[in-house]
DNA sequence: GTTGAGCGG
């Protein structure tokens, strides 16, 4: 029955095959084929015999000229490297049990991944923080200097305070801390703070003073291409495009915050009437946000 | 003409 089968197949090949079957035979008949080369000009010379349409034997002679190591901008060292032998793990691995090469897992978020406002994301019932710390007996737990039991973040001693001299001379709010004695050693970091706290410096404000507002941007502009645009007069510390919240669609404005009040002028007086995307862009010191 | 999200007991 197989034999059978292989018989019928041997005598009967797929036409596909047809071609290729007749050239092997006659290739047979025809002196093989010959590579002279390359030289130290780099020329290399393959002498090939075939028939031709009308059977006849054509001797073909085709000349190449091979690039030099010099000419493909491999350097010394890149040629000296070629000979070298494999070594770390691709020393013990061949290619088919190659582990070198891995399938990342890890979830990378994208900036805006979906217009918000659209309901996709719900807060698992027991995964929310607040749920369980209430149910954990921990209380309260301030946003702005981590503090817990103390305060809510819109108490914050810290909350109002002027930045630039705040910097400097940390306020002491809690110098009756438990375990913090006035006579014991502290060190500069660990001064005015418990464990879990943040130092004023730590804490993260946003300076509205700095603040500069760019209006007339293109639709398409998102907060990373205001960061590039502005990060040449000095440290942003923040930017921020408006999106509509149904469309998700950019409403055309956005801020840039600057560590130094210096550099954002400098960015409004040069950037301001600045073409940008086919747009000519305004660039303003913001108004202070409304409540 | 157009000025921002989050944040609770």
């Amino acid at each position: 029955m197989v034999a059978e089968s292989m018989a019928a197949q041997a005598q009967k090949p797929r036409w596909g095959e047809m071609e290729d079957e007749e050239a092997e035979d006659l290739d047979f008949l025809l002196p093989p084929k010959q590579v002279v080369g390359p030289d130290e000009n780099g020329i290399k010379k393959i002498i090939e015999y075939k028939f031709n349409d009308e059977g006849h034997k054509v001797k073909t002679t085709t000349t190449i000229r091979v690039r030099k190591l010099a000419e493909a901008r491999l350097s010394k060292r890149a040629i000296e490297r070629r000979s070298w032998g494999k070594f770390g793990d691709a020393a013990t691995q061949d290619a088919a049990g190659d582990n070198r090469t891995n399938v990342s897992t890890e979830e990378i978020l994208l900036e805006r991944p979906r217009p918000p406002g659209s309901k996709q994301e719900e807060t698992k019932a027991s995964g929310d923080p607040f749920q369980v710390s209430k149910a954990g007996g921990v209380l309260m737990v301030c946003r702005t200097c981590l503090r817990k039991g103390d305060h809510w973040t819109a108490q914050c001693p810290y909350k109002d305070l002027a930045q630039p001299n705040f910097m400097n001379k940390p306020p002491t709010p809690d110098a009756d801390k438990p375990g913090l004695g006035k006579n014991t050693y502290v060190s500069p970091a660990l001064r005015d703070k418990g464990p879990g706290e943040r130092t004023p410096t730590e804490m993260r404000r946003r300076n509205d003073e700095n603040s500069v507002r760019v209006s007339n941007l293109s639709e398409d502009t998102r907060e990373a291409d205001l960061g590039e645009l502005f990060r040449p007069f000095g440290t942003v510390s923040r930017t921020y495009v408006a999106f509509d919240q149904k469309t998700g669609m950019s409403r055309g404005f956005g801020f840039v915050n600057f560590v130094s009040r210096e550099d954002a002028e400098r960015a409004i007086n040069k950037l301001n009437g600045y073409g940008y995307d086919n747009l000519i862009l305004r660039v303003e010191w913001a108004a202070p946000r409304a409540t």
